[in-house]
DNA sequence: GCCCAGGTGTTTC
DNA sequence: GAAACACATGGG
């Protein structure tokens, strides 16, 4: 959290050159979730009818558009292999096959291998229940091509812990309008947020999905304002 | 044709 | 350590 800036000023719409200020705080972040609020619906996350097709999603989606992923999860499927045994005993060059569309198929492919012996050792009953939120999230990172994104995005909407997932949208959300530098880690962003929120889990999931559709529909690498429910929010011009 | 997508690991300074 | 690079398909 060192390299946050200092929150506690109210906000302002930055009229000088001056050093913007953190608005990352909890009136913050709550009026961030509730604008998004007033324009969608609860995004009832994470689309996917298993927890293990959730689990591979969160594998499939790494840098990949979701309708890349739907025809990925579709092949895995039809192919009878979007469950734990069928995943853990196909050949990985014809999972590598089934999941082309998602872009880097081997890459992905040797992934989903990885992860099924974590699966296998660690997740044998699918849900993990009476395992410890920090073993589960420790073991999960220790798989090689599951990183912090990944493993929280299968620890919240997979396993129902209350867990905040951050994203490159998160990231550049706060940059925007928030007066984040842009450069925190994934830790000091996650605790922000678990600092500032109040935790329950289904406003960490609907929260998330929320940050997802405005980044998909406004907050882009080149801004669409039009529309977006942080129009009338303070931001940075030159982001 | 170019840009981008719900990242992560490895290599190189 | 941080910056640069590799990994790849499909849709706008």
């Amino acid at each position: 959290m060192g390299s946050l800036k200092k929150s506690g000023q109210r906000r302002s719409r930055n009229p000088s050159k001056a050093p913007k200020q953190n608005m990352a705080d909890s009136s913050g972040l709550e009026e961030l979730y509730l604008l998004t609020r007033k324009k969608w619906k609860p995004q009832g996350w994470w689309p996917g009818d298993t927890p293990f097709e959730i689990m591979v999603g969160a594998i499939l989606t790494q840098n990949c558009s979701w309708s890349n992923v739907e025809l990925a999860i579709t092949n895995l499927k039809a192919a009878g292999c979007l469950e734990p045994q069928a995943l853990a005993d196909i050949d990985i060059g014809q999972l590598a096959n089934l999941i082309r569309p998602s872009g880097y198929f081997n890459l992905k492919a040797r992934r989903l291998k990885n992860f099924m012996r974590w699966y296998t050792e660690v997740l044998p009953d699918g849900h993990g229940k009476g395992v410890p939120l920090s073993l589960l999230r420790s073991t999960l990172l220790a798989v090689n091509g599951i990183g912090p994104e990944t493993a929280d995005s299968i620890l919240l909407y997979a396993l129902n812990r209350t867990v905040f997932v951050i994203d490159a949208y998160t990231r550049r959300i706060l940059r925007r309008h928030f007066f984040i530098r842009g450069k925190e880690t994934y830790e000091e962003l996650r605790l922000l947020f678990e600092a500032n929120i109040k935790r329950r889990r289904s406003l960490y999931n609907d929260f998330h999905a929320q940050i997802v559709m405005l980044g998909k529909d406004h907050c882009r690498p080149s801004a669409r304002c039009e529309g977006c429910p942080l129009q009338d929010h303070p931001h940075d011009e030159l982001l």
